[in-house]
DNA sequence: TCATTACCTAGCCACATGGCTAACCAACTC
DNA sequence: GAGTTGGTTAGCCATGTGGCTAGGTAATGA
């Protein structure tokens, strides 16, 4: 039952890896572009990189020696509408709790 | 630097979580309400509300012996926002190689 | 006032996470 | 073909997370 929500949003928890993300949203990389910015070794931010790709926020391809990181956008989209329904559905009961405040008060019992 | 962010996605990338602020989205309600469809130790349950409340995601207050749980919609609209921007910035990419693409087609060297 | 209800605290446990070093491999470059 | 570069694998460690039980405490109802 574990939704595919859950990579999505513990993918995105760590500041590293919504780096990479906010990086990789302005094109793809390699991961030594990538890791560059981090003061990390190597192996603890290909981690970080295998946590992206496993929630399929990010694929990455082998060019020669070095590998090649993009963006996969379709994830974002579908936290984006998770995140926005919730919201709606809360607003939208406050202006239902609004409009009853306000019947109330037009028609006092 | 530890972003709030941090904590918002994490709180959101467990299914129970989920689950309460899905049910919040609803309407405040009790801790033992919000506890019934979990097949989960109360104990266990209070510490992900904990979690939430933590995050900001939730507020809650004692009432007699009960305690109130309300969801907290402006996290969820950071989260979205953040969301939605590295969206933009991705498409608005994407969309730019397309120029690049239409522009090199009609003028081919 | 006594029992029940609704939550809270403390403390334990197994496993996941996020970091590291060391050692390796494979592709360029000179 | 030897060295350098760019990843990769393996394995260690400390801490965090998500679950549990046992045993409170405080409000409420009979």
């Amino acid at each position: 039952m574990a939704n595919q929500l859950d990579s999505f949003f513990a993918a995105l928890a760590d500041p590293t890896r919504r780096a990479v993300i906010e990086r990789l949203a302005r094109g793809a990389a390699p991961v030594s572009e990538l890791h560059a910015p981090h003061d990390m070794a190597l192996p603890s931010f290909l981690k970080h990189i295998g946590k992206l790709e496993a929630a399929g926020l990010v694929r990455s391809e082998k060019k020669g020696r070095t590998r090649i990181v993009h963006i996969e956008a379709a994830p974002l989209k579908e936290a984006e509408t998770w995140l926005h329904q919730q919201r709606a559905l809360w607003e939208g009961r406050l202006d239902r709790l609004q409009s009853l405040a306000e019947a109330l008060e037009r028609k006092p019992s």
